[in-house]
DNA sequence: CTTGAATATTTCAAGCTTGAAATAAAAGCG
DNA sequence: CGCTTTTATTTCAAGCTTGAAATATTCAAG
């Protein structure tokens, strides 16, 4: 086998191996903020992702921009906005001119609801990346967005 | 405000926007390998993973030797195991002298099935990890270790 | 041996997730 | 205007996931 088959099959299993430390590091981290979302405040991480992409757009969100935002199914978000709803925390409004669409919002208490989620959610992920410095987040950031950019394809034309 | 906080919020920050950024990463490679999975083997990752694990261990594993080292708990290998089982890929052994407990193994044909599967599977990280060449590649890997070695507590004491 | 604690696994209800089908409304077009 | 196509959302069945409860078995004392 020739020298250039050979360094191309050792790249491969490099990246494979990369690929299960990452994302042994990213499931480990998530089941923590589960847990810590459960414990702390009887909720989700589901729940947390709709409440903090309502919290960025105050304005409201379709609930088909929801769900390209979070990049999830739109069933997805109907079930979850549903229940954010029944808990008074969310709302949907109806779309002047378009009676197909409503835009979801927060409500004041789900916002007020979400600034104490927030609050500990960023403490929760200093706790986990801890061990890395300034230089190694800037350092990681950057080649996570490197490989990023083979893998979105064309997100950003 | 002391310099030495606004730092610590500064870093804070910083490691929030990082753990956004690995999410965004590995959410979308595992997007793409259930998609992969779906479309070119009619399987899932969940039991691309239980077979992962059986497949490196030929002499089989205890269902709850199977959950801890997946990470995901007892119930939910059981239903896996399950329908592997269903489809011929997976089987239960007793374990002598002990009447509570199973082992889990591939069948031959699970084990010829995975094969395939493992093969496409390398090639689809290989595919997802491209942009990054053997150094970044291991500095990533280092980078992440460390992140671990906080995130685990102790796993390996 | 018998009783009670510990261990291995399954069962279960609830929620998350998806892709596909169903509904409903808007837009384009002849 | 009617008719088709596109767009926005919901509904649905199936599978994944969890934590807690239920079963079954082993182990440890007495």
């Amino acid at each position: 086998m020739g020298r250039a088959k050979e360094k191309a099959e050792s790249l491969s299993k490099d990246r494979l191996r990369l690929w299960l430390r990452l994302l042994k590091l990213t499931s480990g981290i998530e089941a923590d903020l589960r847990r810590n979302l459960r414990e702390a405040h009887d909720t989700t991480l589901p729940r947390f992702d709709v409440m903090a992409a309502l919290a960025r757009h105050p304005e409201g969100l379709r609930m088909s921009e929801l769900s390209s935002y979070l990049r999830v199914s739109n069933g997805n978000v109907t079930g979850i906005v549903d229940r954010l709803t029944e808990e008074g925390l969310a709302l949907r409004m109806a779309v002047p001119g378009d009676r197909r669409a409503q835009t979801a919002r927060l409500t004041a208490r789900g916002r007020e609801v979400f600034d104490r989620l927030a609050a500990d959610h960023e403490g929760w992920i200093d706790a986990a990346l801890g061990a890395l410095g300034a230089a190694e987040i800037a350092t990681m950031a950057r080649l996570a967005k490197r490989a990023q950019s083979r893998e979105d394809g064309n997100e950003h034309p």
